[in-house]
DNA sequence: TCCAATTTATTTGTATGCTAATGGAAGGGC
DNA sequence: GCCCTTCCATTAGCATACAAATAAATTGGA
């Protein structure tokens, strides 16, 4: 009965219409729900992709405490702590207090790192790669350049 | 003592070192990050993002099943249970039984609609515009397309 | 040296977000 | 009309993620 609602504001020629479907937020979770499960699908250890991002961090960068563990994985002091815990359990870090401050705990891999290091790295490519497959090669650049500027 | 180890790595030719902050994985978790605090300073009603979701979906398709809303939203059967019942809780949604189908259950938004959805709709413009502020506005969307791209 | 501020780790509470299992209801094909 | 499949909603369990509060240890400045 009525005709288009959008007609009648006064603002439609200022403004576009608000569709949820192109907001930045929301496209950002559908991204990274599609991530989540190409990264499920190729992940090795049972590794999430928090759990990833600290083993990594560890390998490349050396054992350090927790919190610092959580600054450079950019997670909060309480979620490093669970990933941490989770790691602990599977075997993959051990920790130790630090002999020279009392307050911290020391995380580190035990055993050779080289082998882990390089599947890691190997798998973490295979995932990007599925990722970033939908774009062309220049797009992939650009996207990761975007982001990069976004954070 | 030992030489940079990626000089003594075959493959060093033909791949370029792995770098986790380079990774499509790790970027999509820190943008998701910072929009998610700019989201939390604009919103309304204590509106997080998937409820946020919602609502828009409510409002501008009109009522659903609970379902039918997590289809709507991308919601897992599960997460949209939970994301409707802290939305009743606050008394932004009503459930009813559907007399047509008694497995259905549909979510509606009480009260007269429009100025509700125009205050989502210029809070959610106001997260997007914040959220996409260190970039031009080619760039924005250029992302915006490579996003939904990926989907 | 002593006190205030900072740092570290932990715990609690809330909110996603997924898998898997369950039970009830509806629908389609025979 | 019956059965098999599908659909709907709920529940339990696991893993992020953040805020806020706490307690212990360290540090820096007066």
């Amino acid at each position: 009965m009525q005709p288009a609602p959008q007609s009648e504001r006064p603002d439609d020629a200022a403004k576009k219409a608000y569709v949820l479907d192109e907001q930045i937020g929301y496209l950002l979770r559908l991204v990274n729900q599609r991530h989540a499960l190409i990264f499920q699908e190729h992940t090795v250890l049972d590794l999430t992709p928090t759990q990833f991002s600290a083993m990594v961090r560890l390998l490349d960068e050396g054992e350090c405490s927790q919190n610092e563990l959580g600054r450079r994985t950019a997670m909060d002091v309480a979620t490093i702590k669970g990933v941490v815990d989770r790691l602990r359990v599977k075997g993959l870090v051990r920790l130790r207090p630090d002999p020279n401050d009392r307050r911290r705990t020391t995380i580190s891999v035990p055993g050779p790192h080289e082998d882990l290091r390089a599947t890691l790295h190997a798998v973490g490519r295979r995932i990007t790669r599925q990722t970033l497959k939908p774009l062309t090669p220049a797009e992939r650049r650009t996207l990761l350049r975007l982001l990069a500027k976004m954070v």
